[in-house]
DNA sequence: AACCACCGCAACCGCGGAATG
DNA sequence: ACATTCCGCGGTTGCGGTGGT
C-alpha cells in the first residue's frame, strides 16, 4: 500500500545513461525545472521512470556537484558527522558542499570504514575496538616470530592496549560524572596519543603538537553541552585532569562572527542560549550552530597561558567540527 | 595473453513518510 | 479517516576498471 508503481513498466530503460538523455535531462531542467520527477519523463522524451531521472540528476548530472578526490578537511567531517549523525547521508551531504549522500555513502563504504578499522575504531561506534577478532590478532601478532614476537611491535601494541584502558577508564569516570540527567552527555574520547612529556611547550615542538592534538582530540572528539553553566568547563577540565595533560583550562567562550550577540554566562561569553543548548543528538538544532563559530579555549601550561582557538566548518557545525587551531602565548 | 579477484562507483530497489484527493 | 501518489532515503547490486598471478 501506498507504493510508488513509479518502475513497474518493463519498456522504461534501466541502467547506464546515455550521454543523449543526459542532454535531455539537464535541458529540460534548466529550462522548466524539475516539477514532478513523476511526469517528468514524459515531458522530456525520456524513456525512463521518474525515480531514474530524479537520481541521475541529484547524483549526477546537477551542476553544483563537486567531482574529484575528497580532501583530508572533508574526510574528517564526514567521519566527526557520522560519528553524531550515524548513517544518514543526506544530512551529513548538506554539511559537505557540492557531495552528494550517495557519493559520500560509496566514500565511506569504500574507504573510510576500512581506515577506522585500520586504526582500531569501529565505524558503528567509533570507540576503539574490543571485540574479539582484535584481541585474537594483537595476540597473534605478539606470538608471531615474524614480526618479532617481543619486538617493536609488541611493544608497540603494548602501549595501545594500555591506551586502550586509559581510555576504557576515562570514558568510565566521565559517564560517571553524568549520571545527572541534566550534565551534559558523555566526552567520546576517540583515539588518544601517547602520554606527552612535560617539556616546556615553546621548546618541545613535539609537546607543541601533541598538546594541539590532544586538546583537538578531546574537543574534536566531543560534543560538548555549553549549556547555560559552567559545567561543562568543570567536565573538561575534569578530563584534562585525568588524561594527565600538564595543563589547566582557565577558561572557553564561544564567539559568533556572524552577527548573534555574544552573552555572559558565569562569567563566560556565550553565543546565544540556543546555540549554548547544542549538543549531540538534537538534530534538530544542528543548523543553530553557525558559520565560522570559534571556539576558544584558555589553558594554563607550566605558569604560561595560552588560548586555543579552534575553528568550525566554513558550514553549518556540529560540535567538534575543527579544521585548524591557533596557539597563542 | 588470459584468467581471476578485488575495488569503486553509478544505478537500482524497496521502504517509510509526507502530500494529496 | 482513508487510499493513493509521490518523493527521498539508505541499503544493495552489478558493471567496468585495475592489478596480480
Amino acid at each position: 500500500m501506498g507504493r510508488s508503481p513509479c518502475c513497474d513498466d518493463k519498456d522504461l530503460k534501466k541502467g547506464p545513461w546515455s550521454e543523449e538523455e543526459d542532454q535531455k535531462l539537464t535541458n529540460f531542467i534548466r529550462t522548466h525545472g524539475h516539477g514532478s520527477w513523476r511526469a517528468l519523463p514524459r515531458l522530456a522524451g525520456l524513456n525512463r521512470c521518474g525515480k531514474s531521472c530524479r537520481l541521475r540528476w541529484t547524483n549526477y548530472l546537477r551542476p553544483d556537484i563537486k567531482r574529484g578526490r575528497f580532501t583530508e578537511e572533508e574526510e574528517n567531517l564526514i567521519i566527526n558527522s557520522h560519528k553524531c549523525l550515524g548513517n544518514k547521508w543526506s544530512a551529513i551531504a548538506q554539511r559537505l558542499p557540492g557531495r552528494t549522500d550517495n557519493e559520500i555513502k560509496n566514500y565511506w563504504n569504500t574507504h573510510l570504514r576500512k581506515k577506522l578499522l585500520n586504526m582500531g575504531i569501529d565505524p558503528v561506534t567509533h570507540q576503539p575496538r574490543t571485540d574479539v577478532n582484535v584481541l585474537r590478532s594483537l595476540n597473534q601478532l605478539l606470538m608471531n616470530p615474524n614480526t618479532g614476537g617481543l619486538g617493536d611491535n609488541a611493544l608497540r601494541l603494548q602501549v595501545d592496549v594500555t591506551q586502550l584502558a586509559r581510555m576504557q577508564l576515562l570514558q568510565s569516570l566521565v559517564q560517571a560524572l553524568s549520571n545527572n540527567v541534566n550534565a551534559p552527555p558523555p566526552i567520546n574520547f576517540g583515539a588518544m596519543n601517547p602520554p606527552m612529556g612535560l617539556a616546556p611547550l615553546a621548546q618541545n615542538q613535539q609537546a607543541y603538537d601533541d598538546v594541539l592534538q590532544r586538546i583537538g582530540g578531546l574537543v574534536n572528539n566531543t560534543v560538548p553541552d555549553f549549556g547555560v553553566s559552567s559545567q561543562p568547563l568543570n567536565d573538561l577540565q575534569t578530563v584534562v585532569n585525568a588524561a594527565n595533560i600538564g595543563f589547566d583550562v582557565k577558561d572557553i567562550n564561544i564567539t559568533n562572527e556572524v552577527g548573534a550577540s555574544p552573552e555572559i554566562v558565569n562569567g563566560k561569553e556565550h553565543v546565544d542560549a540556543i546555540n549554548d543548548d547544542f549538543r549531540c543528538g538534537n538534530p534538530s538544532i544542528y543548523s543553530q550552530f553557525e558559520t565560522w563559530d570559534t571556539l576558544n579555549f584558555d589553558v594554563q601550561y607550566n605558569d604560561q597561558y595560552y588560548i586555543m582557538d579552534q575553528y568550525s566548518q566554513p558550514d553549518t557545525c556540529l560540535g567538534g567540527d575543527t579544521i585548524s587551531y591557533d596557539l597563542e602565548t
